[in-house]
DNA sequence: TCTGTTTACCAAGACTGTCTAGGTAACGAC
DNA sequence: GTCGTTACCTAGACAGTCTTGGTAAACAGA
């Protein structure tokens, strides 16, 4: 029953994307492997999650898809931050610390 | 367009009553008041929100509700925390706490 | 008294993002 | 040629929030 790592918060996995996007193309698994790997294995992405939030990206223009062969040699679609992805990666940073500080001080008040 | 309050983390609303209730009775507009309040006027609780989540609070057994009447002389229902929602309260924040450092763990990553 | 405003509760339905559970295809090892 | 792994993909269920609508009662002012 020990659950190892934690399923995410609603809405965090874009931001989460983006940022594991940051400076290098990833594909699919390996952004998801990324994530976890970022987080010291504390968050999961699952599958069913990570592509439905990659094609929302891809239809906003925050990121770009192109095929290519992983580092397994098999065929995966590589995915590239765009401006206007770091630009949103940005406007998420700020709403997230925006949020997390309001409930921080709601759950630290008397 | 300037958005003064920020709508909720999908999944904190639970706890941030709960949180609310820690002290004192209160009834659920008065909740949100509070919630806002504490919050600095960061977060926003929608009534379509709230009554949902009210009523899932009750059913699990975390709070418990009683009729009363308000400062302003009007009838109001009010929930005051049991043990069990004590209980609950200090497992979400946990999970808060948790789920966040990950978070910010990929956030503040190379 | 009646009218409008405020307080307080409540409900229906839409929406959105995640999860579960399935699947395909291609590569490499044996 | 079969098996495990990697990688992508989809459908449908589900849960929590939001939008929008509503009721009732108290009070203030004309």
């Amino acid at each position: 029953m020990a659950k190892e790592k934690t399923d995410l918060v609603y809405g965090t996995l874009d931001m989460l994307i983006l940022k594991a996007l940051q400076h290098d193309p990833r594909h699919g698994l390996a952004i998801a492997d990324r994530i976890e790997q970022m987080s010291k294995d504390i968050l999961r992405v699952e599958q069913g999650s990570l592509y439905p939030a990659l094609y929302r990206l891809e239809a906003q223009g925050w990121i770009k898809a192109e095929w290519g062969v992983s580092d397994n040699n098999r065929k995966a679609r590589y995915y590239t931050l765009t401006t206007a992805g770091r630009k949103q990666l940005a406007a998420e940073k700020e709403h997230w610390s925006r949020i997390t500080k309001g409930i921080n001080l709601v759950l630290s008040g008397a």
